[in-house]
DNA sequence: GAGTGGTCTAGACCACGAG
DNA sequence: TCGTGGTCTAGACCACTCA
């Protein structure tokens, strides 16, 4: 016997992309599903998380589940010069951005690697594709290398603008470092993401440093796993093409 | 009201930082915890599937809750030079390999740019950490680019013995992508990386091309997300370095 | 066999969205 | 107000581990 549920979420999942169901559909009620096939709802529900988790699923409490259209896909990339770094137009994505001083402390004192207390700005990306929420970043900029009032509207939602600012102000960028982790949202950012807390993002942390490597921003990315990826594009070094010759 | 089991999340991840209980100690039953928290066993179960997803607390069915010692931390990174590339002393990392012909299909043959029915070969890795499951790869090679009867055995964990004898053979990689998804891993995932359903995955897709832009290789990774992180460093490209000087 | 975690039931009650 | 999904209850029963 055992997990009803993973054989439930595999019949529903034939039922969509057989076409039984199609995108922008709304399923039956979770009640009725569970009647149909005869569990609780409980367990008819986690059967449902797994295909929200799939990006086959949008629920949206007090109207019903819906089929996924499937385009809708977001990609963030290391690669500053694809096409996609910008991924939509800019007429339906909406980026806002809020400035706002901080000071050092916890995990931020690492990832700057700065003292305790050292004045910062945090810049507040939050983005929407038409009514849903796209993605969430915080990017963090120690006083002492730079500060901007207020980043350009509108522009990339992973912050890319204080970048070009800050090689427009003669700092350059020598390296980034990009890590990546798979975790459930936190209650915040579920809420901000408008996300089941059950369904995973994906966390991107994101250090620039310069020639002498001292960092000069970090970002917080935080995107729902249900439709983003991350993809990053590495081009042999040349001490290995070398090495082989 | 709203959403207890975070508050009890809350509550025990405190007890764990706080070092009120100590790394390997086992946890009161969770029948205890639930009637500590008067709550039901459902709730206080999600609340401790919470701290799992974040690496505080080891399941073991029939066994207890562990608080996580946190020293054990899986890192996949793009950087081939990189020190951590093979991430802990060969003792106690254990890799197997086994090789076997499959044709290509569905996923595949997009990911290989190749026809249906191509012949390749599929190497899966399966690595342990001790007891515990620590990475599962799948890679696929074209039988048109190379074949090797068996990988190296007790190398990395990610396939980098198959690249290394791709080289070897004179196929040179110019160019590698990776796709970085966040998702719960499949049935078969979660059995074979002795994974609780609910946590998440970090699932890396890799292809690796040549000059010509022909897929050399392609490795399906997947890591426990609760305590795996993927790390890509980027340098900054010449052309952009020039085109501000 | 005793104790543990894993799954499921059959509801109850609350929060949300639309008319 | 009504129908929907979201959370929780108070158990039951099964699967796993170890003495």
């Amino acid at each position: 016997m055992a997990v009803r549920y993973q054989h439930i979420a595999d019949d529903l999942r034939r039922r969509i992309t057989s076409g039984a169901w199609i995108p922008g559909e709304r399923l039956p009620a979770e009640s009725a599903l569970a009647a149909l096939h005869k569990v609780s709802t409980p367990t008819l529900r986690n059967a449902l998380d797994v295909l929200a988790g799939e990006g086959l699923l949008e629920k949206r409490h007090g109207v019903g589940n819906f089929v996924r259209h499937p385009f809708q896909r977001i990609t963030y990339t290391n690669d500053r010069r694809a096409p996609d770094r910008r991924p939509l137009d800019d007429a339906e994505l909406q980026v806002n951005v809020s400035a706002s001083p901080r000071e050092a402390r916890g995990d931020l004192m690492s990832l700057l690697q700065v003292v305790a207390g050292t004045p910062l700005t945090e810049y507040v990306y939050l983005s929407h594709l038409g009514d849903a929420p796209y993605s969430l970043a915080r990017v963090y900029v120690p006083r002492h290398v730079a500060y901007f009032s207020m980043p350009d509207q509108g522009r990339s939602p992973w912050g890319d603008d204080i970048e070009d600012r800050l090689a427009a102000a003669g700092v350059r960028t020598v390296a980034t470092v990009e890590r990546v982790t798979a975790r459930r949202p936190t209650s915040e950012e579920a809420d901000t993401l408008r996300l089941n807390a059950r369904t995973a993002v994906l966390a991107v942390e994101r250090t620039s440093t310069d020639a002498k490597g001292r960092v000069l921003a970090a970002a917080l990315l935080v995107l729902p796993g249900d439709r983003a990826e991350a993809v990053f594009t590495t081009q042999a070094f040349d001490a290995e093409q070398e090495g082989v010759r």
